[in-house]
DNA sequence: TCCCATGTTCAACGTTTTTTGAACTATTGA
DNA sequence: TCAATAGTTCAAAAAACGTTGAACATGGGA
């Protein structure tokens, strides 16, 4: 099992890669929900995904957002924790990323998305 | 031969669609070129991007960049007529497009697309 | 009218991608 | 030490995708 797996470098972030990633449902969910747990600046962990696919499935899907340069997975004990690369991807694709996410939260319906977990607020 | 080939209405375009769509290299260098286009608001016609891949091949992905609501065409005589779906997409999902578009402008020697044309200036 | 130019459609092919379950590794806690 | 937990890897099957050339449709000009 790689220890460390690997991370492309910001400049080897490739805009077709990433726009492929980003255009598959299942990771689309996945990088928007790492989005919504970026504004509490903690990571997720692979079995925070479940509901979306499988085990096994989900590791491939992880291995293709890592490979393209969309997240960073650190490995602690037994677990991978993770998050979006948001500044390299910022930086290398001013607004992109924004504008995914943006466009995927008001079709969350659409997409199936979790609602946005307005952290604080009950009614 | 489809007198007027289907398009999706403004609403039934989806983000992983066009996504995906955008995510092949020579889609992407179509829309790249037909946004240039926009700039002097004339259209381009599928003889314009021969460059890019054979006949068959072009059609096919002008194909995928209609159904997915990406561009529109009109058909005039023996030609077919394309531009892009700018304000429907701007709508849809605010800055995406662009952001996809700068952001091929910054990689625009590793995507091998065409050199912006600076319409007037000159060095 | 006949031919040419412009594009589309179709079928075939090979490649890539996604999904699945089973086997496996590594770490933690009892 | 042993069992449980967290994830990855592998191989096989299914599905989706991209490319090709040949055949086709349509409209315009000689």
């Amino acid at each position: 099992m790689s220890r460390t797996p690997l991370h492309p470098t910001r400049e080897q972030i490739e805009l077709p890669m990433v726009l492929d990633c980003l255009s598959d449902p299942i990771r689309l969910a996945i990088v928007y929900q790492l989005a919504q747990q970026e504004r509490v600046s903690s990571e997720l962990c692979c079995g925070d995904f479940s509901g979306l696919a499988g085990k096994s499935n989900l590791a491939y899907h992880f291995a293709k957002l890592r490979e393209c340069g969309l997240m960073l997975t650190r490995v602690a004990g037994t677990n991978r924790f993770m998050r979006l690369r948001r500044e390299d991807l910022d930086v290398r694709f001013p607004g992109l990323l924004d504008a995914v996410l943006s466009s995927a939260a008001k079709d969350a319906d659409r997409l199936q998305l979790l609602p946005e977990c307005e952290t604080v607020e009950v009614d």
